[in-house]
DNA sequence: ATAGATGATTGAGT
DNA sequence: ACTCAATCATCTAT
C-alpha cells in the first residue's frame, strides 16, 4: 500500500459523530470555517459507498471511477488502513492444513478401485470381472450382462468426469472473478493478501464440499449398479428348453435315487452349458417340488418315463422289448422311487 | 395385470 | 459339504 497523504488530520468529524468503529481522529473537532467543505466532501464519499451496492453495474462503475479520483480517496484509504491496524481484523492461522476428511479419502479410495476415477480402462475392467467372477455364473453366457455392466459404469464414470470438471472450471472462474474483485477493491481499501489467500481457500472448501456430494452420489450410484449385477435372482433366465429336459430325463430316470454324484453332476452341467452349480440348484429344488406335489407332476414324471422306455427299447435295438412303456411310473424299472406317488396312473 | 413357474439364496440340520 | 425348506426375484403364460 502505497503511502497516501494525511489530509484528514485535524477536522473531520463529520456527520458521524461516535461512529464505533472510527479512529479518535475522526470523532474529534467541531469542525472549522473551512471544515464544512470538506465535511460535505466526506459525506459525499460515505454516501456513495453506502449506496453502491444499490446502483446497476454501469452506474456502480462510474461512481467507483469518480471514487478513485476523488480528492478525498487517499485520506479515505488512510483511515481504512487505520481502521483496519485497529479493529485487527488478523488472519489467525485459521485452522488451515485441515486433516484429510476420512469420508472423503473413502470415496476417493471406492471410486478409484471401482475404476470410476481412476484411469480410463484398466480399473473398470478389473472391477467388472470381479463382479463377474464373484457372480459365479458360467463365463460365456453372462457375457452380455458383464457388457452391459461395463457399459452403465462407464457411463457414470463419464457423468462424473464430465460434473466434475464442471465443478472445476466453475470452482476456478469463480476463485478469478473473487480474486480480481478483491484487487480491483484493494485499491480503493487495504486488503492484504493474506486475505485473498484465506478467501480462496473458503471458496476452494466449499467447491470440495459440492465435489463430495458429487461422489458420495456416483458412490450410490456404483454400488446399486453393482448389486443389481451381482445379485444373480435378477437376471435369472430360464434354462433353455434342451437343458430342462435333459435333466428332468435324469431325474426321472433317477426317481428312485434323484441324488447325481459330482461327476454326474459335472456331465449333466457340461451338457446342459450350465454350472454345477446350477445343477445342483435345479436337482434340490427339483427334489422338493416334485415331493411337495407329486400329483402335479405325474404327468411328466409318466411323459420322461415313457421316453427313456422308448430310448432304451431303441437302444437295445429290436431286442423283442414286450414291456410297453404301460407303467410308466416305474421310471424305467428303477426299484421303489423314494417319491413313489401312491396313485396309479388313470 | 396376474398367478404360477422357476432359478437362486439363505439358514438350519446332519 | 450337502440337503431341505422357505423365501426371494424374476420369467412366462394367460
Amino acid at each position: 500500500m502505497d503511502e497516501q497523504p494525511r489530509l484528514m488530520h485535524s477536522h473531520t468529524g463529520v456527520g458521524m459523530a461516535g461512529h464505533p468503529g472510527l479512529p479518535q481522529h475522526m470523532q474529534e473537532g467541531t469542525g472549522g470555517t473551512d471544515g464544512d467543505g470538506r465535511k460535505q466532501d466526506i459525506g459525499d464519499i460515505l454516501q456513495q459507498i453506502m449506496t453502491i451496492t444499490d446502483q446497476s453495474l454501469d452506474e456502480a462503475q462510474a461512481r467507483k471511477h469518480a471514487l478513485n479520483c476523488h480528492r478525498m480517496k487517499p485520506a479515505l484509504f488512510n483511515v481504512l488502513c487505520e481502521i483496519k491496524e485497529k479493529t485487527v481484523l488478523s488472519i489467525r492461522g485459521a485452522q488451515e492444513e485441515e486433516p484429510p476428511d476420512p469420508q472423503l479419502m473413502r470415496l476417493d479410495n471406492m471410486l478409484l478401485a471401482e475404476g470410476v476415477s481412476g484411469p480410463e480402462k484398466g480399473g473398470g475392467s478389473a472391477a467388472a470381472a470381479a463382479a463377474a467372477a464373484a457372480s459365479g455364473g458360467a463365463g460365456a453366457d453372462n457375457s452380455a450382462e458383464h457388457s452391459d455392466y461395463r457399459a452403465k459404469l462407464s457411463q457414470i464414470r463419464q457423468i462424473y468426469h464430465t460434473e466434475l470438471e464442471k465443478y472445476e472450471q466453475a470452482c476456478n472462474e469463480f476463485t478469478t472473478h473473487v480474486m480480481n474483485l478483491l484487487r480491483e477493491q484493494s485499491r480503493t481499501r487495504p486488503i492484504s493478501p493474506k486475505e485473498i489467500e484465506r478467501m480462496v481457500n473458503i471458496i476452494h472448501r466449499k467447491f470440495s464440499s459440492i465435489q463430495m456430494q458429487l461422489k458420495q452420489s456416483t458412490c450410490e450410484a456404483v454400488m446399486i449398479l453393482r448389486s443389481r449385477f451381482l445379485d444373480a435372482r435378477r437376471k435369472r433366465r430360464n434354462f433353455n428348453k434342451q437343458a430342462t429336459e435333459i435333466l428332468n430325463e435324469y431325474f426321472y430316470s433317477h426317481l428312485s435315487n434323484p441324488y447325481p454324484s459330482e461327476e454326474a453332476k459335472e456331465e449333466l452341467a457340461k451338457k446342459c452349458a450350465i454350472t454345477v452349480a446350477q445343477v445342483s440348484n435345479w436337482f434340490g429344488n427339483k427334489r422338493i417340488r416334485y415331493k411337495k406335489n407329486i400329483g402335479k407332476f405325474q404327468e411328466e414324471a409318466n411323459m420322461y418315463a415313457a421316453r427313456t422306455a422308448v430310448n432304451a427299447a431303441n437302444a437295445s435295438s429290436h431286442g423283442s422289448q414286450a414291456n410297453s412303456p404301460s407303467t410308466p411310473n416305474s421310471a424305467g424299472g428303477y426299484p421303489s422311487p423314494c417319491y413313489q406317488s401312491d396313485r396309479r396312473i388313470q
